[in-house]
DNA sequence: AGCCAGGAGAATG
DNA sequence: CATTCTCATGGC
């Protein structure tokens, strides 16, 4: 099956499904011949899919394919949408945002780069693997937990597994999660999945209480403090005011906002509130985005797959200056690699 | 080799 | 209440 929905405004998926807010994202490797570059293989449900934005004079078009059989349900494509949230005006917000000169920077390099709306326990596994950890291991433990844990999904070539339930995690033990390396995060994987296995904690149901309600309840939980629920919020629960602060946001709001000072996180936290309301989850990512760019850009790692180019505006940067016109870098990297 | 990691939670001062 | 230590392991 496959399908190809309109755009209303500038989807980045590498910057969106790859750096950090989702962790089963992959970019399918072009053969020597070029072909197959700039889709991204993930799954959604239980369906095995990959998406592309190519380019196109006359608006861009998202690409899906359904690699997996059986058909999907007739309803995966309303999930797309949701997931990748298109219908969101990102023009418009990145246009409120571009008040500040610092986000304005980022929203140039970034201007396709969108907050998903993840399933809520997938997200909240997800970042509780997140203390003192980094974005490839992180990787790595989520494919672990869904090898062990996770139903099949039929493809035509390398098996793919579906995000394991939370009676399927709970019933694997801490023990077993410590052998699929997740090390002390662990403990509170298996507390929290058999809260939801039991029924104990609906998570959904945080979706519809009040931005203050819902922090509390993720922040009562097990291996939940200030960072992960905001993630969650921000990423699975559309809670706009969601703000994880984590040291490359703290550098960059620090610097940019703060005269270098430096200040404790729940008063960064409330800041942003403040200064972004329900804007703070995208004032965030760009933030991010940028900061951590900009760290690439100053140690380009000679040799990694990021010096070579997906994500970060240090490569993207350097052809622009040739280049007049600011494109996202999704964009910038197809007509580089596929002309 | 050795430092550090999208922190949380308990122990101190 | 603010700061410090510990937790388990792997990426670079």
């Amino acid at each position: 099956m496959t399908a190809r929905l309109p755009l209303t405004g500038p989807l980045d998926l590498a910057a969106t499904l790859d750096s950090g807010q989702a962790f089963r994202w992959r970019p399918q490797v072009p053969t020597s011949s070029g072909q197959g570059g700039g889709w991204w293989r993930g799954v959604l449900g239980s369906n095995a899919v990959r998406l592309r934005v190519p380019t196109r004079r006359d608006g861009e078009r998202l690409y899906l394919e359904v690699e997996s059989s059986p058909e999907p349900e007739d309803d995966l494509l309303p999930h797309l949408v949701r997931y990748l949230d298109l219908e969101r005006d990102i023009d418009g917000v990145h246009h409120a945002l571009a008040m500040h000169p610092y986000l304005q920077r980022a929203i140039a390099s970034f201007s396709g780069l969108r907050i998903l709306r993840q399933e809520p326990w997938e997200c909240t596994v997800s970042f509780l693997l997140s203390p003192q950890s980094n974005i490839p291991r992180i990787r790595r433990n989520v494919e672990a937990l869904a090898q062990a844990a996770g139903e099949p999904i039929e493809t035509r070539d390398s098996p793919v597994y579906g995000f394991p339930s939370p009676e399927a995690l709970a019933d694997l033990g801490e023990a077993r999660l410590r052998q699929l390396g997740l090390g002390f995060r662990a403990k509170a994987v298996a507390a929290v999945a058999s809260k939801v296995a039991t029924g104990e904690l609906d998570l959904a149901a945080l979706q519809s209480l009040p931005f203050s309600e819902s922090e509390a309840a993720l922040q009562a939980l097990p291996g939940v403090g200030p960072k992960v629920a905001h993630c969650i919020l921000a990423f699975s629960l559309d809670k706009g005011e969601g703000f994880p602060v984590d040291r490359w946001v703290r550098r960059g709001v620090l610097r940019e906002f703060f005269q270098g000072r430096k200040t404790n996180d729940k008063v960064i936290t409330a800041w942003a509130r403040e200064t972004f309301g329900p804007l703070s989850g995208y004032a965030q990512q760009l933030i991010f985005h940028w900061e951590r760019s900009q760290a690439l850009e100053e140690r380009p790692l000679p040799g990694s797959r990021a010096f070579q180019g997906r994500t970060g505006p240090a490569r993207a940067q350097s052809v622009e200056r040739s280049s007049s016109k600011t494109r996202s870098i999704t964009r910038l990297m197809m007509e580089m690699a596929w002309p």
